[in-house]
DNA sequence: TATTGTTATACTCTATAACTATA
DNA sequence: TATAGTTATAGAGTATAACAATA
């Protein structure tokens, strides 16, 4: 009976090199071959950036893309309760529990219990909350958009950020 | 004293309702308001699906995007160590390790000891490493690739992929 | 002293099952 | 019975400190 193959990880590794090592720089940067048309690649490399970016931007209030993307909602659609705020942005009602959390110790928005069926909580800023997001809203456009734009050219940042709706919605 | 505020999550939701809850249809799809043109938004919602594509379409050869790159990198740039394959895709050092123990396991790479700085491994693919990466590179090409293609019209597929490298590169 | 691979660990995101209170 | 909010939990993904072997 053969002794089955111990993990891989364990097998220290041992013998043989690539025959011509010589040619190769050794600190040049490496080729990222096919990685480079891949969209799926750029598209993940990208989203961590801009991500970053809105961070960083944000510092000042501490929100993040997706609590900010909350409060606009928020405000937007207010009376509406947590599963279609949650399912609108791809959040599973479960993990938007502790998010209203966070943003009701706040004081940024309320859990109102609905008179007209009261299993679920109606949402709403507080006035706090929407001087939160005027201030949120002005430091996304005046340091992150612009910013983007003035990369891409404003013309293209629009045409980028509806090819990727797109893709989105229809892929 | 002043009892301090109990967790907000405690706090049971009570009173009061939005005046004209009336007008709005209550079941009508909510309204995105500025996320819409939010770069970061419909970045992270189409990087999200195009990774669920390419999941659904590698199903077969039960590769991630992570592994798949991995292995591109190998390929193009056979000899590298550990800490330059994961450098150049973002990955911790440590965060690599179980990646590769993963790889390895499957008989798709090897590490070998360097002859020349013996506490490196050198990342090598394997002949089946070899092959699987020629079907998964088939399957991307031919059922994601094209089908992203076949969305956007081919030119603007390659201006999207341009301007995301241009965001990841340069923001 | 510095670096490579590694271990251990922790923190965030995400996903699912199941409970409670209402309907 | 079905749904809204919640709890508990588990799995990825990611980040940092520290250790052994080697340079």
């Amino acid at each position: 009976m053969v002794i089955s193959k111990s993990p891989a990880r364990k097998a220290k590794p041992v013998r043989m090199q690539p025959k011509a090592a010589a040619e190769m720089p050794a600190d040049a940067p490496l080729d990222l071959g096919e990685l480079a048309d891949l969209l799926g690649y750029s598209l993940k490399r990208a989203q961590l950036r801009v991500f970053e970016d809105f961070l960083s931007v944000m510092n000042p209030l501490q929100l993040t893309p997706a609590q900010f993307s909350v409060l606009l909602l928020m405000e937007k659609n207010p009376g509406r309760n947590q599963t279609e705020i949650a399912s609108t942005l791809g959040i599973q009602r479960p993990n938007f529990v502790a998010m209203l959390d966070s943003l009701e110790s706040r004081g940024l928005c309320v859990r109102l219990r609905s008179v007209s069926d009261r299993r679920s909580h109606v949402l709403m800023l507080t006035d706090k909350g929407r001087a939160t997001l005027v201030r949120a809203k002005k430091l996304v456009a005046a340091k992150h958009e612009t910013r983007i734009s003035a990369l891409l050219g404003e013309s293209n940042r629009v045409a980028l950020v509806r090819m990727l709706a797109k893709v989105a919605r229809e892929l």
